[in-house]
DNA sequence: ATCTTAGATCGAGATATCGCGAATCGTCAA
DNA sequence: TTGACGATTCGCGATATCTCGATCTAAGAT
């Protein structure tokens, strides 16, 4: 079965969103943790594919709990990670397709 | 005479200088009209290497000319832009190989 | 020397972001 | 149904960004 790749541009607004969301460091920081969920304590590798949790991203951040998932929230606006509530949890993973559209539209536009 | 590209990746501070800069319409706008110095009006052609002076910018913009002024400096202080004065005028071009670092280091870390 | 012009810098008010603790929501377990 | 727990939302004070007009600097022009 064939799956086309998205080739949309990001748009003028989106990409605001973006660049807002990439300008706080520890938010960007979140975004290179994730390229290796297994590096957080506690994560079975079942769990790999759906992402981590809030509470063991904060862990990892040293931020206040609510200031972890507002920053986690931003990034998902931006349509860089997506989240999946599963139970009580949360778990946020990155959204590969949507960054590999992001950087197709910076070489573009910039 | 060989030269060689500049490989190393952007810093963590250049990296939060270059999202704050980008992180306002206004100013990833100026970069991307910089790629085309001759279309802003009087532009001649000897012009081109050195870049498009702040007037002349500001008149694009809509801006202030203090605001103006203050968003180059931003744009250059990021990396992004080169300024030159000659006589009265600053001109402001692209910094291209800064650019292409950056988009190199952006594919790399995220 | 004085005036003008291009740009940079300063000071300030409006708005936005940062990060917190408290309150709230939704889900599971007693 | 009540309690506990993970996560989100709310309200807030501190800090930063936005944009302006005014002022200052440096370089021609008179």
């Amino acid at each position: 079965m064939y799956v086309r790749y998205d080739h949309r541009m990001f748009s003028e607004a989106e990409l605001l969103a973006v660049f807002r969301a990439l300008s706080n460091p520890t938010r960007r920081q979140m975004l290179v943790w994730l390229k290796e969920p297994m590096s957080f304590p506690g994560q079975e590798p079942d769990d790999v594919e759906i992402g981590v949790c809030v509470t063991d991203i904060q862990q990892r951040t040293g931020l206040g709990q609510s200031t972890t998932s507002q920053y986690l929230a931003i990034l998902r606006q931006a349509g860089l990670v997506v989240a999946t509530r599963r139970g009580k949890w949360t778990y946020y993973r990155r959204d590969e397709a949507n960054i590999a559209r992001l950087l197709e539209t910076l070489r573009e536009v910039f």
